[in-house]
DNA sequence: ACAATAATAGGAATTATTACTATTTATAAT
DNA sequence: ATTATAAATAGTAATAATTCCTATTATTGT
């Protein structure tokens, strides 16, 4: 993978903020930074950076979401605000218990819980 | 929610399948029973399946798939072919324990596995 | 049977994402 | 430093999944 200014300020946005930014967030982003920056080139960009393991890429319903947190974790989403917000569920030790328990090459662990965070208290 | 015959044909499709079908899936077959049914109409009564709890949404990476297993349980995703198959990791004292562990009221857990099934064995 | 209104078809609109192509840029070889 | 190469890019078109809109149809309470 070829060095490129674009990718590197990428990375640096996602590596800069702890939201799961979408790839729009990204880009609105990017432009800031790099006015004639396009779509597409955060697109690929994003892909090249998960493809790399230097990013993750979760799926939050039908929209992505990038990750600069590489660590096995999961994830709390607030069905009102749309938060996600990282925890750690299960140790090492249990996720490869998990993995191991069923017939099936086991390569990640998603979990994510729904339910309501603490900004929405009665 | 009004008695329909079309909503009725959708919910028979997802009852008779384990394949977590899609949208586009269940309109395939249903246009099989009621060749002028709408994909309008599919989403339109999936979601309200789903909002009177008579069937699961779950997502698959960026696409809705539909489930008659109301049941707690898993999936693990196999990255070769696609399928999801339904397994139950934990009791329902685990996860309403993983429930309470957070400051978060939780409604839901939701687990993929994702990995290789038994059918791409070498 | 009739009125009220939910459900529908069919198509347009939207959203997220990928694909295409001519041009630009990084970098390796000269 | 110049040049050749292939990767990266902008800008736009295309695609895929889903939602929205509106005139018409179907269900159900009276």
């Amino acid at each position: 993978m070829r060095y490129s200014h674009k990718r590197e300020a990428i990375q640096e946005i996602v590596y800069g903020t702890n939201s799961h930014p979408t790839a729009d967030w990204v880009f609105q982003k990017a432009k800031v930074k790099i006015p004639n920056i396009s779509l597409g080139t955060v697109y690929r960009n994003l892909k090249q950076l998960d493809d790399a393991q230097l990013i993750n890429t979760i799926y939050d319903g039908n929209i992505a979401r990038y990750d600069w947190n590489r660590e096995p974790h999961d994830h709390l989403k607030c069905k009102i605000c749309g938060d996600l917000i990282d925890v750690q569920l299960f140790d090492e030790q249990i996720r490869n218990t998990i993995k191991k328990q069923y017939k099936f090459e086991a390569d990640d662990v998603l979990m994510t819980i729904i339910g309501t965070c603490h900004k929405h208290n009665k």
